[in-house]
DNA sequence: GCGTAGCGTTGCATTAAGCAACACAGCAGG
DNA sequence: CCTGCTGTGTTGCTTAATGCAACGCTACGC
């Protein structure tokens, strides 16, 4: 295994031991949403009028999945239907309720990382994080495959 | 928010997703092994003669979590008991086949995560692994935190 | 030798997830 | 306008992974 090697593998194993140390200290940090419900929460947030399907494919998550989460978040009253549904499906945004516990979780969160981030640089984090963005772009390869089906 | 403050949302953001996608993209890919399996396997391929309660703390799992997955692991043949078990606990180690189960998963994570690293130069690749790797040590305040304990 | 602490296991509950089947609503073609 | 097809969401059933608590056993320290 030459260098470039040794590093692929060691980003792998990184990011996974990353995810899962970072979805427990979440837990119990007392995030008021779990990781699934705040990644779900996010997302609407960030592009309200999405449907239920949206979330699913983007999350590469079973419609069933996220059909029980939302209904979880409905029922909480976090999340809500909006009211022009034109068109297939119904557009969600989030309640105010849910913004707010969106925002109070996204506290946890950060403060999660910023234990990770003692001692970066400004310029270090911006760097990661630019770095961590590009990794997360839907590869060509992938994106087509997915496209074309 | 400033620019440091976007930065670090965006870097949570992304390790979630980066860590959801990935773990659906490997079971998709038809690993041997499941995400959880593979961190096991490969800690063990690592630190031969580990114990359980070791894997537990390290990723943050209750012990009873890390006995389970061991269980069908051993039932598997892909991990057996170590003979020399002098002091507490009993030490793992991989068998032939877990060996091979290993090699074969990194594999398919492998092809996953290269995937998103098209494009990128070798210099890039390892400076992004190694802020990985930087991220990952264990901050000093969390860590103290769990030493007093 | 005895008590205590550490280690592994097991019973029980919960959460997240998938698959399959279904119901219903839009949209398209005639 | 009716009919059929396709996309969207829901529900039943199953499974995997996890936590907590309780237990039994083993090794250490005195």
């Amino acid at each position: 295994m030459n260098d470039v090697e040794l590093d692929r593998s060691s980003i792998l194993r990184s990011l996974v031991t990353i995810s899962r140390r970072g979805v427990a200290d979440a837990r119990s940090g007392g995030t008021p949403l779990s990781m699934t419900d705040q990644s779900i929460v996010g997302y609407i947030a960030e592009r309200p009028g999405v449907r239920s399907t949206d979330i699913a494919q983007d999350f590469r998550l079973n419609r069933s999945t996220v059909s029980r989460q939302l209904a979880g978040l409905m029922r909480l009253g976090l999340v809500r239907e909006r009211s022009d549904s034109g068109g297939r499906g119904r557009p969600l945004e989030l309640a105010e309720a849910g913004e707010h516990a969106y925002r109070e979780t996204l506290k946890v969160l950060q403060s999660v990382i910023d234990e990770h981030l003692a001692g970066w640089s400004d310029a270090e984090i911006a760097r990661f994080a630019r770095d961590l963005e590009r990794f997360n772009q839907e590869s060509p390869t992938r994106a087509t495959k997915k496209e074309r089906s």
